[in-house]
DNA sequence: TCAAGATATGATATAATATAACATTACATA
DNA sequence: TATGTAATGTTATATTATATCATATCTTGA
């Protein structure tokens, strides 16, 4: 294997994002089935609402959603669901943005929460996570040359997305389309 | 060069940290001076605070420092001089912790803010910064592969450094002097 | 010197993100 | 059913950050 997996890459603008939701939701029903850990309705509607995007969605935005829906949700309603989602390996913490995203290898690293490879597109928002153990590697490596051990990594890159690198001049057109999922 | 440089590497105990201060000081006024940004008292005396120890210091803790030296000192106070020592390379921001810290190589990228590497023990807190091209490349290297455009990297490594991996089961006695400069 | 603009700081208010603390409900199971 | 644990409800507050407008200071050219 000489690259490194690429767990969620960059989807088409017009990809079935129901079937995203739908896939990420199943997964974490038999994840948590197995560990024993209840996926109980809320925190499958808050997941769910997590996965509304393709992009990191911020706690008060997934409590103004689930306001809608559910009379009384007050900030620790949403902040329990994603440490909930979060130890589980179900989301992911865009630290560099206060937000949150459905992970996109829930069975990958079965309870090694080592943090993630994110890169982040700055125009259209999106996310894709990366698993890549060459990268890994490097930063353990160059941590363990100065006697320091490496526990978790948090790796967030900002760049442009293929889609977005595509249309250096172009005009707004496409950047009404931000965060579409 | 087989290994990359580390920069700011972890500090014994008890090293000489005002030395570090004053140099990180000059350093800053050299750099001003170059560049024709003026290095005004009040964003001295904030670089000097978040010098105060070698570990990331938060916003309001900053705020409290000053204040107790400058009357009238409010938010936007530090949050400017913080954004002014960013923009000039002077210090980084921890994203995992929502808290600033000196940059240990403010020569080293002249305008190329690329966020940065950094090891943060989990017990005493303290940072060290790193800015190993072999890291980058290698990141940058996996990106492009996906089609993405890296503009810039925040790396951050949780874990134990040098002094902390040596008092595993050691009583509380190493951990009250816990952000010790 | 002073008028005009730019930069820096002062001051007040508020936004955005997150947690503490305690009450209540639901659920398992002895 | 009593009891304990996990989950959620509810209220309050802590923490981090920005918007906005006013004032002061500094430069520079007329």
């Amino acid at each position: 294997m000489a690259n490194g997996n690429v767990l969620a890459p960059f989807q088409p603008k017009n990809h079935d994002h129901g079937k995203c939701v739908v896939d990420a939701i199943e997964a974490a029903e038999a994840r948590c089935a197995r560990d024993g850990r209840s996926f109980t309705p809320l925190r499958r509607r808050v997941l769910e609402l997590v996965w509304s995007s393709h992009g990191p969605v911020g706690a008060y935005d997934l409590l103004d959603a689930l306001r809608a829906e559910r009379r009384g949700a007050a900030p620790p309603t949403i902040y329990r669901a994603l440490d909930f989602l979060m130890g589980n390996g179900l989301i992911h913490r865009i630290e560099s943005q206060n937000a949150y995203v459905g992970c996109g290898s829930p069975d990958h690293h079965p309870d090694h929460h080592h943090g993630g490879q994110f890169l982040i597109c700055r125009d259209c928002g999106s996310v894709a996570e990366l698993d890549d153990p060459a990268i890994a590697r490097t930063v353990a490596k160059r941590a363990r040359a100065l006697g320091f051990d490496a526990e978790s990594q948090t790796i967030e890159v900002s760049g442009l997305c293929p889609r977005c690198t595509r249309t250096p001049e172009g005009g707004a057109a496409d950047s009404l389309e931000r965060h579409a999922s």
